[in-house]
DNA sequence: AAGTGGTCTAGACCACAGC
DNA sequence: CTGTGGTCTAGACCACTTG
C-alpha cells in the first residue's frame, strides 16, 4: 500500500499523475503505447490544459514517459543496458586486441563507434590533479576527448589525462595510439596497471552533457573517475567517465579478504 | 565556448535561465544565496511570471538551484559525499564490530541510526530471484527492509534478501541478528564471503523513494544490487541499495588480473 | 501584513507530425 | 489541414515564512 486514496487534499496535477502512473503499472497503459493528449486530458478531468501538462511533467521527470513534439507523449520502453564491467580493465581482454568497449558492442550486437575530439595539453582539474598527482596550476597534463557511440547513438564521453612530461611527443599526442591504446605505449613507459580505483557518483546532466548524450529529460549520468595505478602504485592515468544512466550499467566482481 | 550569443531564437524562459546560470558559474550568486523572486525576474525581463518560473524550473532540473516555499529559490550548497568503498564488505572491518556504515557515519562525524522497517517471507523480485538462485514464484525468501540515517537524515534504503530455508527460526528473522550482524549468522551457516558484485545503475526516484529519502528534485538516486558469494561460488545473499546521489558516492579499489 | 513559491485558469500563437 | 506538444500571457487564490 502506497498512496491512493488522498484523492482529495492532492493538488490537482499530482491526481492526473497518479492516475495514469496507475495505469502504467497496470499494464493498461503499455510500453511504447500514446497518452491521451493533453487538451484530452484536461477535458477529461475538468481542468486546464497546464493542469494536464503539469501532470505529464511529473511522470517524465520521473523517466516514465516522454514527450515527442507534433505526435504525442508515450510511454518509455525499457531499455537494455550497456554493461561496463570491471573486466573492462583487464589485461586477458587485451590480448582480443578489441578495446573493452568494442567487445562489448559486438556483445551486443551493435556497431561501435569511437571519436576522438581533441587531444591537448591542459591545466588540470584540481580532482584530476589530486588523483594524478601533478600540480594544478600548470599545464601538467595531456587531455583525450572521446565520445563512444553504439549504433551511432551516443553513450557515454570520456576524459583521459596523462602526464605531460611522459606523454610529449610520444604516440599518446596521437589519435592512433598504436597496438593496445594508450595502455599499450604506458606500459612501454614502465608503468603496468597493477590496481584500479574507481569513484562513481550520479548527478542530472549539464546542458552541454545533455546535448551530447542526446538525453531525454529525466535520465541522468553516471560519472566514474577512474584511477590506474602501477607496480609501484604511482597513479599514470586519470579518465573521467559520463555514461548516460539509461542506457548503462555498472558491473564490479571483485575479491574479499 | 558553449552556448551564449543565441540570444534570440531561444525561447525566453531558455534565456533567462542561461542568464542566471551564468551569474551563478561567475560566482556572481554563490552558494547558499537567494536568487530575484519569480515576480521581480519576470518584470526584469518583461515576460510573465509563468515564464520567469519555467527557467527556474529548468534550474532546478540540474539541481542548480532549490525552491523552499515562502522563502525563494536559492542556489544549491555542494554536498559532502557519504562514501561507501569495496571495502564495506571487507572481513578486517567486521573486527572493530561497526557495520561499515556505522564506521563512515563516525570518520564524518555523524550519528548513525538505521531502522529496521520490516522482516518478512515474501515472493522474491526476479532479478533477486535469478542472482540468489530461488524460485521467483514461491515465498522462497526472507526480506529485511532497512533505512539508513546520518545526523536523523536519510541516507539509504537496504532491503536484503535471504533463502527463507537458510533463515527459517534463526536470528536472521530478527531485528538484532547478533555479533557481526547477518554476516556473522551466515558465516555459522557455513557461509563464507569470498566474491561479491555488484551491478549499479542510475535512475530518477519513484515518488515512495522521494518521500523516505528526502529528495529534492532534480537529484536522481544510485541502485546497487549486490550478491555475495561464498567459498563454493554459490551465492546466499542478495541485497539492493538506494542511495541518494547528492549525498553518496560508491569507491571500487580493486586489483587487475 | 507582506513577500515568497505552489497551483490553477482560459485563453493564445508557434513548430512539428502525419494524413 | 488537423492534431500534437512547446511556449507564453495576465491574471487569480492558496500555503508558508518572516518581520
Amino acid at each position: 500500500m502506497t498512496a491512493s486514496d488522498r484523492s482529495s487534499q492532492q493538488p490537482a496535477s499530482r491526481r492526473i499523475a497518479d492516475a495514469l502512473r496507475a495505469s502504467i503499472e497496470r499494464g493498461e497503459l503499455e510500453a511504447g503505447q500514446k497518452l491521451p493528449s493533453e487538451r484530452a486530458l484536461a477535458e477529461q478531468y475538468g481542468a486546464a490544459r497546464n493542469t494536464a501538462r503539469e501532470a505529464i511533467r511529473l511522470l517524465a521527470e520521473q523517466g516514465l514517459v516522454t514527450a515527442k513534439q507534433g505526435r504525442g507523449v508515450f510511454v518509455r520502453e525499457p531499455q537494455r543496458l550497456f554493461r561496463f564491467g570491471s573486466d573492462r580493465y583487464s589485461i586477458a581482454n587485451r590480448e582480443t586486441g578489441l578495446t573493452p568497449f568494442r567487445l562489448e558492442a559486438k556483445k551486443q550486437g551493435k556497431v561501435p563507434r569511437i571519436d576522438v575530439l581533441s587531444i591537448t595539453r591542459e591545466v588540470p582539474p584540481s580532482d584530476v590533479a589530486e588523483r594524478l598527482q601533478v600540480p594544478a596550476d600548470s599545464e601538467s597534463v595531456v587531455h583525450r576527448e572521446n565520445h563512444y557511440f553504439a549504433d551511432d547513438e551516443p553513450v557515454q564521453i570520456v576524459s583521459t589525462y596523462l602526464r605531460w612530461e611522459e606523454a610529449e611527443g610520444t604516440l599518446l599526442m596521437q589519435a592512433k595510439s598504436g597496438p593496445n591504446g594508450i595502455y599499450g605505449r604506458l606500459e612501454e613507459l614502465g608503468h603496468v596497471m597493477t590496481r584500479v580505483r574507481d569513484e562513481i557518483s550520479a548527478r542530472m546532466p549539464s546542458p552541454e552533457e545533455a546535448r551530447v548524450l542526446d538525453l531525454l529529460p529525466g535520465v541522468p549520468v553516471l560519472e566514474v573517475l577512474h584511477t590506474s595505478l602501477d607496480q609501484n602504485s604511482e597513479p599514470f592515468e586519470v579518465s573521467r567517465y559520463v555514461h548516460r544512466a539509461d542506457q548503462t550499467g555498472l558491473l564490479y566482481e571483485l575479491p574479499v579478504s
